[in-house]
Parts: C-alpha cells; structure tokens; sequence
RNA sequence: CCCUGCUUAGCUUAACGGCAGAGCAGUCGGCUGUAAACCGACCAGUCCCAGUUCGACUCUGGGAGCAGGGA
C-alpha cells in the first residue's frame, strides 16, 4: 500500500508497494493500451524510469482475447515488463463516439473495435477482464461524460458511477486477488458533485482512488477546482490518481494539492507530432528554425536522444516522417518526463517543493 | 532558320467560354485514463501584350521562355 515517508503542505512523496513491486509517489504512468507504447518498447520504457505503466483491459480483451493473455501468463510476461501495470476498465472509451452504442444501467454496450459487433461490458465482466489481464491496480468502470455535458448528465453519471463502482468493488472481493483496485470520481467541474461523488466513492473503501473525467477540454482551473473539491474526502493514505494529466504545469499543480499518481498519452501524442519538453517550455522541433540547429533538444537532459543526436537531425527525421524520428522523440518526452518526476520527489524529500514549482514554471514557458 | 508541343501557387496539377480548386512544401496554432506518425487555420496562382465576347485559364493574333524534331 501508499507510505508517505515526506510530506510538504498537502504535496507528499512515498512508496506504492503493489504484489512485490515498488513504485514511488509521486510518479507518472505512460500509456500503452494496447501493450505498446506507440515508437518506444516496453523495455526502454523500463529502462528510462517509467515503474509503472497503464494498460488498456478493455481493449486487450478484445484483442489478444483474454485467453491469449491468460495462457502466456499475464500481462506482466505477455508484454515483458516488469513494473507495475494499471489497467484501465474502458470507461474512459465512451469519449469515443466510434465505439459508444449506448450505456445502461446494466453497463456500457460498446461496439467492438475490429469488427464493430456490439459488446455489453458490466461492472463484473470488467473486474474478471482485468483480473485475467493480471495488472497489479484495475480501475473501476466508471460513466465518463463529454466535456460540456449539461448537469443533470453530469448527476447521471456520477450516480452510475457510485453505482457500478459498488458492483465492482463487490465482485472484486469475490475474486480474492492482490490485485488493488481503484475507485472512479466523476462530477464533472461542478464541486459539489464531486464532493457528493468523491464521499459515495470513498464509502465504498478502494486501494485508491482517481479523478476521472478531467483535463478533456476545460480550463486548468476547473480542473482544480474539481480536484480540490474530492480530495479533500479521499483518506490521506490512500493513493491518489488523477487520470489523464498531463503537461507538466498540470503535474505540478496537482502535486501540490496532493496527488500522487499520473497519465497521459500527452508526453507521447506530443512527441510523435513534435512537440518536444525542454526546461525552458515547449519547442516545436519541426519548425524551420531547427534546420541548422547542433544542440540536443534539451541542453540539461541525458536521455539517450539528448547524448547523441542533434535537434537539426530530429528535425530532419521530422520532415521526412521517418519512424526513427518518432522513436527518438517519444525516447526524449518519456525520458524527460520520468526526470521530472522524480525532481519533484527530490524537492519534495529536501522540503524544496514549492521553491521547485516556483522556479520551474519561470523558466518554462 | 523552320515545324510541333508545352507554360495555372515554391513543386505536382484540376477547372463544356460561366465563382480558379486540390495535394505536397511553407508559416502559425492545437494535442492531456490513445482504434489518432494526428487535427485545424493561414499563405500563395492563370508567362506577357492585344483582340473577340455580357463574360477568357479556356477562342484568335503577336511576343517570351522551355522541350522535341528538321535544315
């Protein structure tokens, strides 16, 4: 479970032990739905600092199949890594007009991805997909509503959350598994919601607990507001997840207000479109500006991108669309990322973390 | 010197005589629990000069440039 060694206001850092893995808080998850991160393998994502990863359950149970999963012997020996692997329950996939038929009280009624054939997905079949996936954390199946979904679709939501998380969390006992399961807070971006959410989630009693539904299109400081406004309910030493963030700024603010675990397919999504994280903000490596340029990306950073290739050749490979490049600049954003994390646990540990904060977001602009 | 063909945006090209469009390139944005090496915006054009016509990239005449062929 979560032990908090340093806390500093409400930021801490500690160790998450999951079934003999241990991963530190607070950290950051890349994201590899399918089993893959896409341009960078399983083992590079080891080997630059990245203990735990999220998987997509939904997803692998349609394809390999959970007997492929089951019969290679889980997913850790499946994809071959070794950290901790999250699994994410497919909620998350309603944002996906493509795959969404509907949702009822019984469940999601998705279309399946390759053939397009409709797959019920209920609360218990999610918990048994994810069990059989064998990642060390599953997440509850939560109702996830589109940004800008009017109140009353938010109060649905929120009620079929509570709902479904209840199902959930029963059949997961049942199972009688290490495996830790998260609890879902939706609510949208309005408080009290999330409060009555975030008390009906915790009631429930989860290994941890998420803030799902944020960072799809609102401004940071709803996004806060709506964090703010759960945590405060969510036990202290319990792991906390925002979902889905994110950019470093975002990172940075919700560490403060102490959460302990991310994800994002933003630093890869980014990367493979150009955008490359330096200490000083953003640059665009595809831009014309980089065409004679003999640095690395990032003059501070010692990932393997950074110590051996120019900006002028990752914009070249840019340009020319070639799979290397998106390698080499997925490689950087993970590994400049994973830095991040753990200077913020450093600060954290030094007592350092607010003048940390400060000073980053100075520079990076 | 003669004959033939060609000339539309930086490049490759659309448009019965009836609103000059597109792809690539370029510039600028965006990307946040990934069926997304993506999405959006902008920039920019009829080789030149006359003529016919309500109206010309399109038809006629002249010129320029390029390519091929013949002396």
């Amino acid at each position: 479970m979560l032990e908090i060694i340093t806390e500093q206001g409400s930021a801490r850092t500690g160790k998450l032990k999951i079934n003999n893995k241990e991963v530190e808080t607070p950290f950051f998850m890349p994201v590899v739905t399918k089993g893959a991160a896409k341009f960078i393998n399983n083992k590079e994502l080891e080997q630059i600092g990245s203990d735990a990863i999220i998987c997509n359950g939904f997803i692998l149970s349609v394809k390999p199949g959970l007997n492929v999963l089951r019969k290679m012997g889980g997913i850790h020996k499946f994809i071959n890594y070794k950290g901790a692997v999250f699994t994410d329950s497919g909620g998350f996939q309603m944002y996906s007009d493509k795959l969404l038929e509907k949702t009822t009280d019984e469940g999601i009624h998705f279309k399946e991805p390759f053939h397009g054939s409709k797959l019920l997905i209920t609360p218990e079949k999610d918990m048994e997909m994810q069990n059989t996936i064998g990642s060390d954390a599953a997440m509850c199946l939560d109702d996830m509503p589109l940004y800008g979904s009017d109140k009353k679709r938010i109060q649905e939501s929120v009620l079929k959350t509570i709902k479904w998380a209840k199902r959930c969390k029963k059949h997961h006992d049942e199972i009688k598994d290490k495996q830790l399961l998260f609890g879902i807070i939706q609510g949208g971006t309005y408080p009290d919601l999330r409060e009555f959410c975030a008390r009906g989630i915790v009631a429930l009693d989860f290994d941890g607990y998420a803030f799902g539904g944020l960072a799809i299109g609102e401004p940071p400081e709803e996004t806060f507001k709506a964090v703010e406004a759960a945590i405060k309910f969510v036990p202290k030493e319990k792991p906390r997840y925002l979902m889905g963030v994110g950019t470093p700024e975002l990172i940075l603010e919700a560490v403060s207000m102490g959460v302990d675990c991310f994800d994002s397919r933003y630093p890869t999504m980014t990367a493979r479109n150009g955008t490359m994280f330096t200490g000083k903000g953003q640059i665009n490596i595809d831009k014309k500006e980089f065409e004679y340029d003999e640095k690395p990306i990032d003059e501070e950073c010692e990932c393997f991108t950074c110590k051996n290739f120019t900006r002028a050749y990752l914009h070249h490979l840019t340009r020319l669309n070639e799979p290397t490049g998106h390698t080499l600049k997925t490689i950087h954003n993970v590994s400049w990322m994973q830095e991040f994390m753990r200077r913020i646990r450093e600060s954290i540990k030094q007592g350092k973390f607010e003048e940390y904060k400060k000073r980053f977001l100075e520079k990076f602009t």
